[in-house]
DNA sequence: TCCACATATCCTTTCATGTGCATATATTAT
DNA sequence: ATAATATATGCACATGAAAGGATATGTGGA
C-alpha cells in the first residue's frame, strides 16, 4: 500500500473512528453505522474507499459484511491507530465509540436469538 | 494542533519531503528548493501551509528564512517521521534528499565565503 | 536611494473529494 | 417467485486543495 495513499485515508474523522472501531475487531456495516449516527450511504462509501486501498478487508457472513482490519496490519497504519487512544483528548468520540460498541456486542450476548454474534466469533475468536 | 491537519499536510510528497529533511535539521528556503528539484513557489507555499498549521517553524537569517521543526516535534508527526526512513523501498528519494543535503552542507563548510552556515550553526548548534 | 536577491502572496484555473439522492445488487425467509 | 433486509453504486453538486504566472515584500549592499 502507498504511504501517500494511507495518510489521504486518515484525514478524515469519519474514517478515523471507523479504523478505531476495527482495531479492536471486526465489525459489520450496521454497527459501524449505528456507533457513529452516520447514512448507510456515508458508511458504505468510506468502507469502499478503504477496501481500495486494502485498509481494510471484508467478508460476507449471510446478509452482513464485515469489515476488519487486514492481517498483518500495515506498521504505519497500527502505528498511527495507536496514537488515536493516546489523543482521546483531541477527539473524545474515539473512547466514546469503543464504549457504544461495547455496549452493542454485549446485546447479542444477551440475545443469541436475533444474534449475528457467530459473524465476530468466527472472525476474531473472541 | 489537530490530528487531521497534520495527516493532510503528510499526504503531499513534497511534503513529505520537506520533514524528511527538516527532521536533521533546519534548512533555508533556497536549499529545500535546490535539494527537491522544484519552482521557488511551490516550496514557498508548501513552506506557508505547514508554518500555518504549526508543523514548521521559520526565523529570518538576513534574506534567508530558515525553516525548521518545532521544539518539540508533534509526537504523532515525529513517530511518522521515523516511519518514513525504515520505508526507503516505497521513497528512494527520502534518502537521497538527505544525500544532497549533505553535499550541499558541506559545500558551505569548505566556502564560508559565501557561506550562510552560520544560520545553520546558530539554529541547532551543529 | 536604487538595485539585486530571497521569499511571499494574489489571482485564476484545474482537479480531486465528500455528500445526498435514487437506485441497483445480493442474500434470506416466505 | 416475491418480499424484506443489508449493502453497494451511479450521478450530480458543492467544496477545497494544487499549480502556474505574475507581482509584491523585505533585506543587504553599492
Amino acid at each position: 500500500m502507498e504511504l501517500v495513499s494511507l495518510y489521504k485515508c486518515l484525514c478524515d474523522v469519519q474514517r478515523l473512528r471507523i479504523l478505531n472501531l476495527l482495531k479492536e475487531g471486526p465489525l459489520c456495516v450496521c454497527h459501524i453505522q449505528e456507533i457513529l449516527g452516520e447514512t448507510q450511504v456515508k458508511i458504505s462509501k468510506q468502507l469502499q474507499y478503504m477496501k481500495k486501498l486494502g485498509i481494510v478487508w471484508v467478508r460476507r457472513e449471510g446478509v452482513w459484511m464485515v469489515y476488519s482490519l487486514p492481517v498483518p496490519v500495515h506498521p504505519v497504519l497500527l502505528a498511527n491507530l495507536h496514537c488515536l487512544q493516546a489523543r482521546s483528548d483531541e477527539f473524545p468520540c474515539f473512547a466514546e465509540d469503543l464504549q457504544t460498541r461495547s455496549t452493542i456486542l454485549q446485546r447479542y450476548t444477551d440475545n443469541l436469538a436475533e444474534c449475528p454474534q457467530v459473524v465476530y466469533q468466527s472472525a476474531t475468536g473472541r
